[in-house]
DNA sequence: TTTTAATAATAGAATAATTCTAAAATTAGA
DNA sequence: TCTAATTTTAGAATTATTCTATTATTAAAA
């Protein structure tokens, strides 16, 4: 799903619903994160917009992302032992594996996941996220 | 559960044990986390020694949270929103409840979650943490 | 005990991710 | 076009954490 201009529109609308004026940067950064990204660092936006988007800055990933944030059109991940935020365009509700081989972070389906929990009525959870950690197995190839 | 040095054996046996050797700075940072604090911050166990132990270095609040750590007997979480790690002394399987309000972080014993996961196979999950966001009504006075 | 070797603690410098600042560029509306 | 508001930008500032090199402490050996 390279970028084609066709989805243009559509990244640059969801961007006005959501309130955020949509600027040539803004719209770049919101593509590579919804279309081609999996949970990338602002080192690595900055890395893709080098190739993609000449002079884009790094003040800019960092502002059009907290921009983003800010309209909840996405979603910080912070992993543990990992210094650098890890950005999650998808905003429905889900979970996440993370791979400790590869450091790779999954989206797992809230369907696949079920959280029942008995706190004090006290607790008034909004939301609940949950991160499995573990390994990915091979697949084996058919013979 | 003030530091009394009645438990200093206790605490020291359990870094022995651990394979770390119990030298004053680690055992008095051990107790704190054990006993006083709350998910600290390696700042606020800095706060915290400068009143209770002078001359103890933010490089050895480092050195020890690390050391700790690889030991296994302490464990990093990282908040979204939050700069800081935050330590949990609490090596025992269980999840957290994040308080929106307070920002403080309240452990959740295991029993009270009940996580149901249907991934693929090809997944092996060795761990689950659950993050539980919220807010914590307050509890009513009697009359 | 002394001696020696290994380990830990320390102050301060270095690193690195993110945020801030102030100026220039762009946009939108009048 | 003019004006005001917003965005982008480069580079400086901030801040949590790690590193470095030295000194202090500990543990084991003699």
């Amino acid at each position: 799903m390279k970028q084609n201009g066709s989805d243009n529109k559509l990244i640059s609308g969801r961007l006005e619903t959501a309130g955020v004026i949509p600027t040539a940067q803004r719209i770049a950064i919101y593509r590579y994160l919804l279309c081609e990204a999996n949970h990338p660092t602002a080192e690595e936006i900055k890395t893709w917009a080098d190739k993609n988007f000449p002079k884009l800055s790094l003040a800019t990933v960092y502002n059009t992302l907290n921009v983003l944030i800010e309209a909840n059109l996405l979603k910080e991940v912070k992993v543990p032992h990992e210094a650098k935020i890890l950005y999650d365009s998808n905003i429905s509700y889900h979970h996440h594996f993370l791979d400790e081989d590869s450091g790779e972070l999954v989206d797992i389906p809230s369907e696949l996941v079920e959280v029942t929990s008995t706190l004090a009525k006290e607790f008034q959870v909004h939301d609940i996220q949950v991160l499995m950690r573990g390994k990915r197995q091979k697949t084996r190839t058919q013979h």
